[in-house]
DNA sequence: CGGTAACATGTTATCGATAACAATTTGCAG
DNA sequence: CTGCAAATTGTTATCGATAACATGTTACCG
């Protein structure tokens, strides 16, 4: 292979010299105008190209938002994501993802690995970490957003809604319908804090509304998925029907349960109700339709990207942007 | 905010050079033990986080492989993605990863500026690209992998499988069921290059089988999802019944038009069977089980993590791996 | 105890772009 | 023309880590 083209290169190939043809090749308008374009002609046609480690490390500016997301195998931060990569595009700025697999010693291996790149600006999900990790994070003295939640004690800025609070309409509406019994789907471990927050307002409104105590039904350990709600309700068996109302941490959880109780011959919404949570396609198109609650994951996402934008404008007090959640009726309850 | 810590700051904390701290942090056996320990407490206690913009620089070698998916809200992409992602995770490899939304020129635009990062290798999907996207990467002589696919004319080295003939067991299948009037539910535009690929290995088996010419259902711009499969269905209402059998593009899609179906009160799969592609959760979680073609998402990310790595151990011709693909019956045809 | 191999650490130059400052050229009023 | 501000271009030093080469130190042999 050749050797790299550098703005020496091009330098010498116009005659100039190399700080011409950077301030050319950035459009700066000190340049004349004449010599401009004939850098940037020169430039391409020598094959030149743009050497961003080089920039990154000159100054200290690596162009890189760095994004953890607990999952990207699930469609709502999968729309976060787009919904913040899209808003982002123009900006230039890339964003450098990673997965914690809702594991907190994972997200503070992962967050010193992106630290190393010197990102920008860190957008991180949930507000629940490591003390090293927030020591880390805190020591850098970057621009964090914490999104998908509303942390009481944030690091920085936050972008969400509050999952306990997002659970009341539901508890509400079953209590609307009559409803006696009730039971909430969830992760085993502590590994999926937001869903750990959903399940306490769950308990908690229950108890306000004068349920007796709900029973936590646990499917195993985060992420829970379709599988592992419809291997819960296999498990339970015909006994799922102590229950009238069966709230789950996500809708693939609810249509897993959903499924398996129509495979036993169950009738939803009229033995019991199912509710889910997140607002996910499958909710929507499944039959019979899937109560839900909608928490507008695309617009986390571009409020996240709004907010970082304001916030490489100049530097700001801690955010705290609450996209709410709303109930969706559907037809399991 | 304080200045950042450099290996001259744990260098002279400990009292050797700085060579011998960056010896030390990369382990670097010719260091001797006590002074390596001695040199990464004090790192860890002065707070040092390495640089790796500078070490790109230096180097040359950015650390990153750049990765392109059509989309990552898609559970088979993002299983591939994991599997490349975690496969990649001991290397120290980051994946730099940008979603094309399934247009040839997003795609483009995407790789260039990929490309300026350096990356030490490409991951793309599918095996379409425009003219300069093909120049780009070819000019720039990194190695290059195309997955989810098998082009006849590779970039460079190929992960996948043929979409086209995956779908022969499909009708092959349907054909052993006596269905007769078969139609197909795809995309509307180009953008899918491998949804038009099982569509046209669908409609050449179903003419080697004797079938009369399938109907091919036009769902709506890529990327096609439940929704579409759904709107599709309620649109050609009872009409639908015309045909025994649906074969769909993914299985999302199959779910949609599943669950029009059983609103519509018809049978599945006695009125009519309906197959999905990609061995999704909902398909084998819906109640009935879609009858689907499994492609191992996960283990096409893990393939081509493992060619990486042999890539980069040293130069070798074009590597073709096909992971193959198998038909996984459900209840619905 | 001298000598040499094996081991351990240090020095210097450099990757490419650009901030900060310096110098030169141009344009135009007087 | 002269002079001086504005416009344009150039010079130098630097970001942090590390390859290549150089030097120092230890261990062990005869």
């Amino acid at each position: 292979m050749v050797a790299r083209v550098t703005m020496r290169d091009v330098a010498q190939a116009v005659g100039v010299s190399p700080m011409t043809v950077s301030r050319a090749l950035r459009d700066d308008e000190t340049v004349s105008a004449k010599t401009r374009t004939r850098i940037k002609e020169t430039a391409s046609s020598l094959g030149y190209v743009y050497d961003i480690s080089a920039t990154a490390f000159r100054t200290q500016k690596s162009g890189f938002v760095a994004v953890t997301l607990p999952s990207i195998n699930n469609a709502n931060f999968a729309h976060t994501y787009r919904g913040l990569s899209e808003a982002m595009s123009p900006s230039g700025i890339q964003l450098l993802l990673g997965a914690t697999n809702y594991e907190v010693a994972r997200e503070e291996n992962l967050i010193r690995q992106l630290l190393a790149r010197n990102p920008e600006a860190l957008v991180v999900t949930g507000g629940h970490h490591t003390d090293a990790t927030r020591a880390m994070i805190q020591s850098r003295g970057l621009p964090v957003i914490e999104m998908w939640d509303l942390p009481k004690d944030p690091l920085g800025h936050s972008v969400g809604f509050s999952n306990a609070d997002a659970m009341v309409p539901v508890v509400e509406h079953l209590a609307a319908q009559g409803r006696q019994k009730l039971a909430f789907v969830g992760a085993s471990n502590g590994g999926d804090a937001r869903g750990r927050e959903r399940r306490e307002g769950a308990v908690l409104a229950a108890r306000r509304l004068g349920f007796p105590e709900i029973d936590l039904l646990d499917a195993g350990p985060a992420p829970v998925s379709m599988r592992q709600g419809a291997g819960l309700t296999q498990e339970l068996g015909r006994d799922v029907a102590r229950y009238d109302a069966i709230m789950c941490v996500s809708d693939p959880v609810a249509f897993g349960v959903l499924s398996e109780c129509r495979r036993m011959g169950l009738s939803v919404p009229d033995d019991l109700a199912i509710t889910g949570f997140g607002h996910f396609d499958v909710a929507a198109i499944s039959h019979p339709r899937i109560t839900t609650v909608d928490v507008s994951a695309e617009r986390i996402g571009q409020n996240v990207a709004e907010l970082l934008g304001r916030l490489f404008e100049g530097d700001m007090g801690p955010q705290r942007i609450d996209v709410g959640a709303r109930l969706i009726l559907g037809e399991t309850g």
